[in-house]
DNA sequence: TCCATTTGACCGTT
DNA sequence: AACGGTCAAATGGA
């Protein structure tokens, strides 16, 4: 049963970041109506509108065409899953200068040196594939040069575990955002930074609070279908 | 000792 | 045959 797929999520995100920067130009405009701050709310808003629009558009299509999320989902229990991904699948891409915030906790299981690329790519799943969940996402950084770092990644397959599931391993405390990987991921010495390598216990960046509705979607910086 | 990460190898798709 | 996704043994840290 899916309870949260990754277009969900990345929707609801987005949705909450719109109305966090319409407040945030709300604030702006009565704090000082001629403060060139405004721009950039404004801009923020238009991204967010922009990836909404995407995201609806792209998963009306999805309906239409009457496929399913995605490959891994579609795999039958009992069945031995494809090695490899059909490139038929569409996953969900986002492109983000931050790889450790969207709400669920990631296991890598594979790097991959990829053509005419010179990062690797970064292959995770979640953390509770162990119970069901089908959910895997590639990291790749976009733009070689970009600075900050941006980010995107892929998320195929659905979370069979909610991210729920990462706040009950926290405690009660408000859930993580996502396990950075390993001590030569690139994305962790930028998302990180001086974090050292390694205990998923320390290295949640997560800024939010999922489980009411209010968690950060800040690394998010656009997204393409 | 356990668990997460690393990395080379394997295998499916194009 | 090349490429890319996944597996699984080896490795290292807690």
């Amino acid at each position: 049963m899916a309870l949260m797929t990754p277009d969900a999520v990345v929707l609801e995100l987005m949705t909450m970041g719109q109305e966090s920067a319409a407040y945030l130009a709300d604030l702006l405009r009565a704090a000082s109506p001629s403060s060139p701050h405004q721009e950039l709310a404004a801009e923020i808003l238009r991204c967010c509108r922009r990836v909404i629009a995407k995201l609806t558009d792209s998963r009306r299509k999805k309906r239409k065409a009457g496929q399913h999320e995605d490959v891994a989902a579609a795999a039958a229990p009992g069945c031995s899953p494809p090695k490899k991904r059909s490139r038929g699948a569409e996953p969900l891409s986002v492109v983000t200068s931050d790889t450790t915030v969207d709400g669920f906790i990631w296991r890598k299981y594979g790097k991959k040196e990829i053509n005419g690329r010179r990062h690797p790519r970064l292959y995770h799943r979640c953390a509770y594939s162990h119970q069901g969940c089908t959910a895997t996402r590639r990291v790749q950084r976009t733009h070689e040069d970009d600075e900050p770092a941006a980010y995107e990644i892929a998320y195929y397959g659905e979370h069979a575990c909610r991210g729920a599931a990462a706040a009950a391993a926290c405690g009660g405390r408000p859930p993580p955002g996502v396990v950075d990987f390993g001590s030569n991921a690139w994305a962790s010495v930028d998302a990180a930074a001086a974090a050292p390598a390694a205990s998923e216990h320390q290295l949640w960046s997560f800024d939010g609070e999922m489980s009411q509705g209010g968690w950060s979607s800040s690394g998010v910086v656009g997204a393409r279908v």
